[in-house]
DNA sequence: TTGTATGCGTTATCAC
DNA sequence: GTGATAACGCATACAA
C-alpha cells in the first residue's frame, strides 16, 4: 500500500502538501494540485485513517450497544442511528454490539470499545456497569443512553414515558370491559420494563381492580420463554380476560400460547402489548399495542451524541422522552362484542384508530 | 489518558516491559509485574488500539455491508456475524453499514471502511460496483460475499440454492392445484432475486403452465411498494390463484394487499413466499414459505473470512451453498379445500410440515 | 505557495 | 530479565 511519502516523492512535492492537496486544508497551485492528485491515482493511494486518527485523536467511529439485533425495537434503533450518522458531512461509522442483556458482555463490548477508542457510545444498558458508566462520565466521555437508564447515573438519554404509556393501555383494557387483567412481563433489569410494570399497577389500583400475585408471570425475554410464561396464564381458573404484554416478544409468545391450546383472541382472551410491529396490520389477531418511534430514538440518540462529540452543545445531560401513541386494533375487544362477531368474516373495515 | 510511558515511569520500567505484561508476550519477574499492574491501576491506564493498530497493521474490526437492519433477513445475517466474531479469543468488532441497495451508498461505505482499514469484508453487494470489488480481490484484500454474488467476481460466498428453492416452492403451488400463479417480484439487481424469478419461470415452463407477462409484478422492496404492486395483482381478471413473493417484504405488502380488499387468504388467493418469520406461526394467515438459514449465513460467511483474515486457510475461494427448508402452512393450501375448511375454526392443529 | 520536522502511542528488534 | 529505539503513516506548527 502507497503511503503519503510515496506519492510526495512521486509528485515531486512534500508530505504536507501531499496531505493538504487530500484533505484540502490549505491552497494549493493548480498545477502542482494536479501533479499531486495523477500521482494518487497513479499509485492508488487510499489515506490510511488508523495514522489519521492517531494523529488527531478521534477516530469517526461510534459504538452502540444494545440488547439484539434481532429485536425489531433495536434493529430500528440501529437504523435511525445508522440514518443520522451517515448523512454527516464526516460520515462517521457505528460498530454494533449485542449483549443480550449480560451485563458481563457489556462490560467486555465497553473495553474493547474503549480500547478502539470510538469517539461515543450509545447504549441501552443491561444493568450492573454502573461504576464503569459513572467513570466515562467523570472523564466527560460522550455518552447517551436508549431506551432506558440505570438510576443513579445522570447521563443524557432518550426514552419513552414507560409508565404513563403501559398505564393508558391498561386503562383501554378496562375501558373495553376487561377485568381480570394479567401481566407477561420479561424478567429484565432494565427500568423500562419495571415501569412498565408499575404502569399497570397503578391503573388496576386507580381502577380498584383487585391484582393477585398469580396474574403476574415473569419469563426470559424470548420467545419460547414467553410462550411458555403465557401458558402459565392460560392454566389459570378463571381465565385472565385480557393480558397485557411488556414487549414484542412476549407478545409473540402469548399468541403462541394461545393458539397452541386452541383458544382465540380476542373472542378468549384478549392481549395488549408494548412495541408495535411492521406487520401488524396484515396479520391476524391484530395486536393493540403501544407503538414506541423506535427509528426517531436511534436518530435523536444520534444527534445528541454527535452535538456531544462536535462540542457543538454542552451543559448538563438532557433527557429527552418521546411520544408514543396507543394504537388500538381488535386484539383488544370485548369478549362479549367479539364473540357476537366471531361469525361475521373481519376485513379491514374497522381500521385501527390512534388514540 | 495515561499512556505506556506514564506507566513505566511510574513503574520505574521500560515501555517495553509495560507492553510485555498488557500484552504477556513475554516473561516478567513477579516482582516488576507486580509494579507495573499497580502503575496501570493507578493511572487508569488502558491500552490505545490505534496506535496499536497502526504498529500491527491490523485492526479487529471487520465491515458487514448490508441493505437494511431493519429487515429480519439482514439483522439475522448481522447476529450470525456479531456470534462468531465475538467468540474469538480477540474479540473483533464489525462496523454496520446499510445500503439501501444503493449502489453508490455502497460506494462510500467501501470507501470509509477501507480507509478505516478494516481486517476484511463480508458484503451482500447492491450490484455495479463490480470494479472496486475485483481490485480488492487482486490485493487478496479478506472478503466475502453473502445471500448474493455477482457475475463474473470469483470471491468467497454463502448463499443459498435460489433456484432450487423458488422451483420447490412452485411445485408445492401446482401440486396444491393452483394453475394461475404470478408473481411479486423485487425490483432488485441482486441475483439472488433473479434466481428466484427463473426458479419460477422454470417450474410454470416443467408444468406446461401458460406463463403471461401481466403475472409478473415488479415493485421497489419495501411494504408500501409491495402492497402497490400486489393490488395490481389482485386488479387481474380472472384474480391469480396464488401469488409467489419473492422476499419477505413482498409477501407482507400482498397480505396487505389482500386484507386491503377484503378478500381472505387462501379462501380467495394463495400465497408462497421467500424468507420465513419469527411470528409466522403466531398470526393468521400462517405463510408457506422458504426459510432461509440465515443465522448460519451470517456465521459461516464470518467463519469464512475470519479464516482467511488469520490465514489459516488459503487455495482458491469457496462457495457455500446452505439448506433452506420449504415451510408449509395454510397460506398455500387449494382454494376449494379452504374455501370448505373456511367455517370450521382454524387452531393449531394441522401442524406445518418441512418439506 | 510550499517544505521540514516533530510527535501521536504502540510494538518489536536488537542489545545487554 | 530488561532496556533503547526505530518504525507505523499521518497532520500540523513553524519556517521559508
Amino acid at each position: 500500500m502507497a503511503n503519503i511519502r510515496d506519492v510526495a516523492s512521486r509528485a515531486g512535492v512534500s508530505v504536507a502538501t501531499v496531505s493538504h492537496v487530500v484533505n484540502e486544508s490549505r491552497f494549493v497551485a493548480d498545477e502542482t494540485k494536479a501533479r499531486v492528485l495523477s500521482a494518487i491515482s497513479e499509485l492508488n493511494y487510499r489515506r490510511d485513517g488508523i495514522a489519521r486518527s492517531l494523529r488527531r485523536s478521534h477516530t469517526g467511529t461510534i459504538g452502540a450497544i444494545i440488547s439484539d439485533v434481532t429485536n425489531p425495537f433495536f434493529s430500528d434503533l440501529v437504523k435511525g442511528i445508522d440514518n443520522v450518522v451517515h448523512n454527516l458531512p464526516n460520515r462517521v461509522n457505528v460498530m454494533l454490539c449485542n449483549t443480550e442483556e449480560d451485563p458481563a458482555k457489556e462490560r467486555a463490548y465497553l473495553d474493547v470499545l474503549m480500547e478502539k477508542r470510538v469517539d461515543g457510545l450509545i447504549v441501552a444498558p443491561a444493568g450492573d456497569n454502573r461504576a464503569y458508566f459513572q467513570s466515562l462520565i467523570e472523564q466527560s466521555f460522550p455518552l447517551v443512553f436508549v431506551d432506558r437508564t440505570l438510576s443513579g447515573i445522570d447521563v443524557e438519554s432518550v426514552e419513552v414515558d414507560n409508565l404513563g404509556a403501559s398505564a393508558s393501555v391498561i386503562r383501554h383494557l378496562i375501558d373495553q370491559g376487561h377485568r381480570r387483567i394479567a401481566v407477561l412481563k420479561a424478567t429484565l433489569q432494565a427500568n423500562s420494563i419495571g415501569n412498565r410494570l408499575s404502569g399497570y399497577e397503578q391503573e388496576i389500583a386507580v381502577a380498584g381492580l383487585s391484582t393477585s400475585l398469580e396474574l403476574v408471570v415473569e419469563c426470559a425475554s424470548d420467545i419460547v420463554s414467553a410462550q411458555v410464561g403465557g401458558t402459565k396464564l392460560l392454566d389459570l381458573d378463571p381465565l385472565p380476560d385480557a393480558v397485557f404484554c411488556t414487549n414484542n416478544f412476549m407478545t409473540l409468545g402469548m399468541v403462541r400460547a394461545i393458539n397452541a391450546r386452541g383458544l382465540r383472541c380476542p373472542e378468549d382472551i384478549a392481549i395488549a402489548g408494548f412495541d408495535d410491529f411492521l406487520w401488524a396490520d396484515a396479520f391476524r389477531p391484530r395486536i393493540t399495542a403501544v407503538a414506541q418511534p423506535s427509528i426517531e430514538m436511534g436518530e435523536e440518540a444520534a444527534r445528541l451524541l454527535m452535538s456531544r462529540i462536535a462540542k457543538t452543545r454542552s451543559g448538563p445531560p438532557v433527557h429527552r422522552l418521546l411520544d408514543t401513541s396507543l394504537i388500538v386494533r381488535e386484539s383488544s375487544r370485548p369478549r362479549q362484542l367479539s364473540q357476537s362477531l366471531a361469525s361475521a368474516p373481519t376485513g379491514d373495515r374497522a381500521p385501527s384508530e390512534r388514540v
